[in-house]
DNA sequence: GTGAAAGCGCTAACAA
DNA sequence: TTGTTAGCGCTTTCAC
């Protein structure tokens, strides 16, 4: 078993002590004006012995630990993994590291994931939320810089970043009504999710700001199954929409099989648009239009706000329960019918 | 700024030492026959106050960090977010929390992640890497368990876990050589990856043990406009094939719009083949026979043999330089033409 | 320019 | 059944 090598191994090496190597290593030589032939020698033995911090140490000892959280709902979601990758590339380069952990959209182990996380001492959390919202009531009353992405509530104070659902579904519902489509049915995801709320608030304004007389709203999860079953169900009934609104991707691939099993041809004998903009729309029998969303600018932002928060000094902290909405816009294809 | 609680703080409300009070926190009253009454005491103080463990303290002190490092080349990929959302979840069961980082697919930024996870009193590291050996040279020197996942390195001498690339080109290459198909390209990806290099082999072993006079590759990356304009070079030759071998689902995205513009209907003029069997194969212009890669099988397998090297007794150690490699499976869609 | 020593929160010998 | 104390590796105040 080899020696641990610590600032000590490097002090004892160079005959010098630990205030001075520690000193040295982190940059502060020339503030205590150390000799430029001293810092050079602990740099050296440093390097020779292959010396890593001991970040525990250092966390204990400044009571700072340059470690984010970031807890979400499922990394197998395209969407969260983008948000995902982007924030942890920019935490990274700005010197922070990124604990992350993905609770398998379960409510429970949600709160599990956020007690386990308030023990490892970080310095700020992002969170994209499953929905429950009593699981981050006790988060407000720590003091921890926290945002959240994406998803949020309603009345809990945070800070939070995510793309203008409502807008984006109300400008689904204009282009299909531009295109002369009256009868919309709309396949929703989770409904306590607040980004689902705000679509389905777009989706029902609409209907009424239009005085439409038919609406429709099936499902009630983000997934693909759902989204075939709903439509399955949707197509049995004696009224057809002329247009299907998947308030997802994974939805939307669940309602094209749906249609494809029915046989209706899509645009032609069904109009189809989704919220997401995944890269494989392009490339579906046929291109379906969709809304893309700002996800690498959500999640940069919110990256940049929560070090805002962090590195602010206490005083200057920015207000909580600041909203930010990112516009979204629609991507055209070929899967809506002009009638 | 309200008052750090600590084991202190119980103790000191409790009338109670330090060391009574980790003990019952640790869940090792029973083990020192502590006063049932004395651990209820502690508990609810402990309740009461909000008492959060500091993680750093208990690391310094132990040495142990129960802390996994998870390194990989991108978290867009979706092959790599099942990875990370499956080992994520094994390891948060067991009690370990996961330390992520995603290095855009740069390998200078790998290295310099790597020493960064270095340096966070990790207990193991899983990793994905972009395909510079020499940035895990030094790991090797380090105690430290890593487990490689999918991409590996021939003579560095680690425990890696991965998909048989090899023999899943082989069951193409045989399904398409079955069917009549004698002219077959290739597009690949990464030159310097493992696992693009195993598939090569494959594709060129067959080529070669069925004495096929056509062969082509084409490509350097797993994105979709290498594979777009790949296809697009390979539809310039004199020669064309009569089947596409894609190695990766991105690129297949590419390929499919290539021969679309082209207005190569597949499979009647063009059969094609991928690898990863992506969700959306189902529901694209025609669905696509895709090789599927067990990817939860192997991060599980992979996390519980780190998770073995972590608690295994020092002289039981499993042997370095393990290799496992899991079965794929050919998933049939329309996409191959009987000749 | 450099060093000694205290202490961050916690656990585990050793003591009682 | 409970307590005292040393020390994990590091930074920083104070001293020289």
């Amino acid at each position: 078993m080899e020696k641990i090598v610590t600032i000590k191994t490097i002090a004892n090496n160079t005959n010098l002590s630990l205030t001075t190597v520690s000193r040295v290593l982190n940059g502060s030589a020339e503030k205590y004006r150390i000799a430029a032939k001293t810092a050079k020698l602990v740099l050296e033995e440093a390097n020779r012995v292959g010396y890593i911090p001991n970040m525990a140490a250092k966390t204990l000892r400044l009571n700072k630990s340059r470690t984010i959280g970031l807890l979400l709902p499922s990394l197998s979601n395209p969407f969260f993994s983008l948000v995902a990758s982007t924030v942890n590339q920019l935490l990274y380069t700005r010197g922070y590291v990124v604990l992350m952990s993905d609770c398998n959209n379960d409510k429970d182990e949600e709160k599990k994931l956020l007690r386990t996380m308030l023990s490892q001492n970080l310095m700020g959390l992002l969170v994209i939320p499953t929905g429950e919202k009593k699981n981050f009531v006790d988060l407000t009353s720590s003091r921890l810089p926290s945002i959240f992405i994406d998803r949020y509530f309603k009345d809990v104070a945070f800070n939070h970043v995510a793309t203008d659902h409502y807008g984006s579904v109300q400008q689904l519902m204009g282009l299909l009504y531009e295109n002369g489509h009256r009868e919309i049915a709309c396949i929703q995801g989770d409904l306590n999710v607040m980004s689902n709320m705000l679509r389905i608030d777009g989706y029902k304004n609409f209907i009424k700001d239009q005085n439409l007389e038919y609406s429709y709203i099936g499902g009630s999860s983000f997934t693909s199954e759902e989204g075939y079953i709903e439509t399955k169900i949707l197509l049995q009934k004696q009224e057809r929409p002329t247009a299907i609104l998947a308030l997802s991707d994974t939805i939307l691939l669940g309602v094209l099989k749906a249609l494809k099993e029915e046989k209706l041809q899509v645009p032609d004998q069904m109009s189809v648009v989704s919220i997401d903009n995944s890269e494989y729309l392009d490339y579906l029998e046929v291109p379906i239009t969709s809304v893309s969303q700002p996800v690498r600018q959500i999640s940069n932002l919110a990256a940049k706000l929560l070090l805002g928060l962090i590195e602010a000094p206490v005083d200057t902290k920015i207000q909580d329960n600041h909203s930010i909405l990112l516009e979204s816009h629609i991507i055209h294809r070929s899967s809506v019918l002009k009638r």
